[in-house]
DNA sequence: GTGGTCTAGACCACA
DNA sequence: GTGGTCTAGACCACA
């Protein structure tokens, strides 16, 4: 459900707070959804449990999740549900605004990219 | 020439790293090109100056750049010069599957991005 | 500036959340106003840096104090400076209200109250 | 004849625990009194009974319930019935603590604490 | 079983 | 100097 990618530069519970919040745009993790257990992720991605308690903790201060006394924690069931696409577009844009960047230091062209784009996009191993 | 962006949660020194190997990569800056000073190019970007140096000192490190007493650190002569497209392509690979990982988590498909990235092209402000 | 009391059972870094907002809203601590260092705080309370961080971290994310990289944490600008009397009181109702619960189950009146108040006001060495 | 508050930070089986001692140095538990069922308890705060539980079996190793097989537990009949007025102001002594401190963080006076405790004290709906 | 709190300590990024 | 991130591991509160 989650790919993290400790290299990366970013940290790794920024990571995850991301992707949760892209998974809940998307309306692939429903209001109401059970998230997978901290110890559960950490153990998975070989992380220590904080970091993934730290994500956690700030989905939750953020309203997105709530947290369940000794059961798993939630989306919120007042969560915005997938949100319309032009939203989901504008979350993109960060990150594809800096490829653009990368790509045209590279000197690559817009095909170069959607070239690439295309390729993993049909492995979908993705990172 | 470079971007910087204090909010992505990758450090500066890092994002300054890749985009000089970028540019070297893609031709922009040829071997003997000379670079902004630290001191010109920390004002510029509100960065400490330490900041931008410790960059240049692992472009240094690696061969890149080489250091010139009392004048603009240059790219290195023996630098590989412009790359081919191949292995371009692949510098590029690591931004583009978290892009896509991205984009899937938010329902898009590679249309979407497409046009998103026609569109950030174009305007060229990169970031 | 602060007092922590580790054996009340309300964890350490809620405590000294909820006593920065307080000196906020009392006025004490003005938009600007410099806070102490995780590790001088941690060092002078014997607690764990991170316990210290971790309190600073959620004030940061509620806007009350704003991180200043490399420079010590200080209260945001944007902060409400000192609230008017009737908000600070509102404040003050939760930890009242189980005061006068804990005094009505001890058999106690309010006069017993009134002078323990200000038996511990004066000595100002509060906790 | 409990108020328990799941918000406040203090783990709920010691506010009970706490509220418990308080009702019995005030004598409005009296050596022989029955308390509720832990079922009864759980139900009323919506609370899992092994919590209730806790704070029972921490009363009865202090000595103060006894446990009677296939009847409510009651107060000791060995406990300390209503306790002198000095320790029952000595028992209240760090929660006023907390309060002042609270109150001068707010650069509150003692007046408008005792104010307040009027206030909630005539409503006598506690916390 | 669930998540939360805290410690001790390493190492990083930035000023 | 400042704060941030992460680990390994203990122990707590609650279901």
């Amino acid at each position: 459900m989650f790919k993290l990618q400790p290299q990366s530069g970013v940290p790794i519970y920024r990571q995850l707070v991301e992707q949760v919040r892209r998974l809940v745009a998307g309306g692939q993790l429903r209001p109401g959804a059970e998230l997978p257990s901290v110890r559960e992720l950490a153990h998975q991605h070989a992380v220590n449990p904080m970091t993934i308690s730290k994500a956690y903790a700030l989905l939750e201060a953020e309203g997105l999740l709530v947290r369940n006394r000794g059961k798993p924690m939630t989306v919120a069931g007042c969560a915005p549900g997938a949100l319309p696409r032009e939203q989901r577009l504008a979350q993109l844009a960060p990150q594809v605004k800096a490829l653009v960047l990368a790509a045209r230091q590279l000197e690559l062209d817009p095909d170069d990219v959607g070239r690439l784009i295309e390729r993993y996009w049909e492995t979908g191993d993705g990172q």
